[in-house]
RNA sequence: UGGCCCAUCGCCAAAUGGUAAGGCACUGGACUCUGACUCCAGCAUCUCAAGGUUCGAAUCCUUGUGGGCCAGCCA
């Protein structure tokens, strides 16, 4: 019995605080992303993190698209997010929605408002407003339109709807206090008017709710009780208590903040990436070396890894940064009970067994992965002559070197022993064939117990084996953290990716599909990219290490 | 320099006034048909600093220090 005694996060803390109290008594969350990019792996954890806890209290989880700025949004993102929440096993059901459903009903809280007088049409000009608005450490001045009376704001709001007035040239505000010390607080702007064609809504409105009055009510309507959201939106946060409060809804949502997860070794920056894709430096969104889910998918992670990553982090309101190392320990720890573990030459040398007869195939039995019999086995052929890895081979080998070296006896895996005999080199003194002799009774399986050797190597018979396309990839870093230089540049490391050509992996990974991930023996986790992959090419985008350890 | 938030091991993160969990990383060692995995051991006498309250403080108070966010008709 596994007994880990889990502390509860704040967040779950405040949430069984309220269902005890009797401040609501459901549970319901919501991913609200706007529709303007593609999700990342920082999304991960609030879309894991909201679903997760709707489902720890018997709650519901809404996935909710914030489009209330036409002019960012496009239905192209709404599809791929869909895809990836989905992907990422947070099931919403049939609970998909659009903010801009809720268009009308905003409307009508706009009217409300007006009639409490508690909102105000005003003919000043952006640039105007800012002036007006004053600064961090001076407190604003009341627009001279503050005090118009609620049937002239009545008449003015409708036909700013009506479309009488031009883009820009009035706004509704919220009536609040121009000297708060919370920017957000001094009379903030809730609805500006806005040509633009949505991309759900079409040409019905030319006003557009702002989201610091759309989100609380969006919230409202869906029933939310927890509206989590990341800690730049703390300082709205009374914003959304005063919006909710005049309203007068029952069960009001609360909005908890808490910290956006940041990776090391990793960008995140839109505009960067933007730049990366437009100059054809990566090949898309979801070039395996970013972050983005779609490109964390294409790269092999699974949504339990992911899940597992997330649940390692943790929530807290501390500006952090998370070691990618901890990402990669989740999918070699997701993938090596389920996945399984095959056998391939990334930079051959030829091996041939001088004893062992010319022509000759057998195939020996070979577990897939032997820490989990439920994956079965597979047939290797084995030959004459082989490919090694060329570094388990050394002419000189250091001190505790237990591989292939002249003299010395290793396991070729699932295989026999082979002796090393000597070596061939070319005329530039590279090594381009070692030779060996085997011994027939150390066959794998057989149980003999003769003698023992202090190394195992990997191998594939050169005839038999499929020639593939290796990608090793670093995650795309530039020095200052995916920031642009001043004149658009980019720094990037010129060793982002490394392609492998002339590998050799075992002809049971012939039929491998797209995205099917594997252990390679000793080289780590690879994944089939699928979108490279042809029929005659198999390309393997290297998910992460093992870790290595020989060290001379 | 106004307001809000944050500070516990290299990196995350618990501890809710009762004497510093756990994970990643790292370092030994054992095991091994993967130098992987697994196992076992080690890894904060101490919580940004200084004062104060208390029998007792990472937790409360004060004052500093360091970091983040806010002056879009973006979200």
């Amino acid at each position: 019995m596994e007994e880990t005694v889990v502390s509860k996060n704040f967040i779950e803390q405040i949430i069984e605080k309220d269902l005890a109290e009797g401040v609501y008594d459901h549970v319901m969350t919501r991913f609200p992303p706007e529709p303007n990019g593609y999700l990342h792996i920082g999304h991960a954890k609030s879309i894991l993190l909201n679903y997760g806890l709707a489902k720890q209290y018997g709650g519901k989880f809404n996935l909710r698209f914030d489009d209330t700025n036409p002019t960012k949004e496009k239905t192209e993102f709404v599809e791929s997010i869909k895809a990836d929440v989905e992907w990422l096993g947070a099931d919403f059901e049939d609970r998909l929605f659009y903010a801009s459903d809720y268009f009308d009903k905003m409307h009508e809280a706009a009217i409300e408002l007006i009639k409490k007088g508690k909102a105000f049409v005003c003919d000043l000009s952006a640039d105007e407003i800012r002036e007006y608005r004053g600064t961090l450490t001076e407190p604003g001045k009341n627009s001279p339109y503050r005090d118009r009376s609620i049937e002239e704001n009545l008449k003015l709001f409708q036909e700013m709807t009506d479309g009488k007035y031009e883009d820009g040239s009035k706004v509704l505000r919220a009536k609040i206090d121009m000297s708060s010390p919370n920017i957000n607080m001094r009379d903030p702007v809730i609805y500006r008017v806005a040509r633009m064609t949505h991309h759900n809504t079409g040409d019905k409105w030319c006003v557009y709710p702002m989201y610091d009055f759309a989100h609380p009510i969006e919230d409202a309507i869906e029933g939310i009780t927890h509206s989590i959201c990341t800690l730049e939106f703390e300082d709205h946060r009374p914003l959304y208590d005063w919006v909710v409060k005049e309203l007068g809804y029952e069960q009001p949502p609360k909005q908890i903040e808490f910290a956006k997860l940041y990776l090391t070794n990793v960008i995140t920056g839109k505009r960067y990436i933007k730049k990366l894709v437009e100059d054809g430096i990566v090949d898309g969104w979801d070039d395996p070396r970013l972050v983005s889910i779609s490109a964390l998918r294409r790269r092999g992670f699974t949504p339990e890894s992911i899940k597992k990553f997330v649940e390692l982090c943790g929530v807290s309101k501390a500006n952090s940064s998370v070691d990618y190392a901890m990402l990669e320990y989740c999918i070699r720890e997701d993938l090596k009970l389920k996945r399984p573990r095959a056998m391939a030459i990334l930079d051959p040398i030829k091996l041939i067994i001088d004893n062992y007869p010319e022509g000759e195939v057998e195939y020996l039995d070979a577990d897939n992965n032997l820490e989990n019999p439920e994956l079965g086995s597979r047939k290797l052929p084995f030959s004459r002559e082989l490919y090694i890895e060329r570094d388990d081979f050394m002419e000189e080998p250091p001190k505790k070197y237990f591989r292939l070296f002249p003299g010395n006896e290793v396991r070729l895996m699932n295989a026999y022993f082979v002796k090393c005999e000597s070596f061939v080199k070319d005329e530039n003194g590279n090594v381009v064939e070692v030779h060996c002799t085997y011994d027939p009774e150390t066959k794998s399986g057989s149980g003999f117990e003769g003698r023992k050797v202090k190394g195992t190597i990997h191998w594939v018979s050169a005839k038999e084996a499929i020639k593939a396309e290796v990608r090793l990839y670093e995650n795309i870093v530039d020095e200052e953290k995916g920031k642009l230089n001043e004149d658009g540049t980019l720094n990037l490391n010129p060793n982002s990716l490394t392609v492998l050509k002339d590998c050799y992996v075992e002809p049971s990974l012939a039929s491998a599909k797209a995205y099917d991930s594997f252990q390679f023996v000793r080289q780590g986790f690879f994944c089939v990219d699928c979108k490279d992959s042809t029929e005659d090419n198999l390309v393997f985008n290297r998910i992460v290490s093992l870790k290595s350890s020989f060290k001379l």
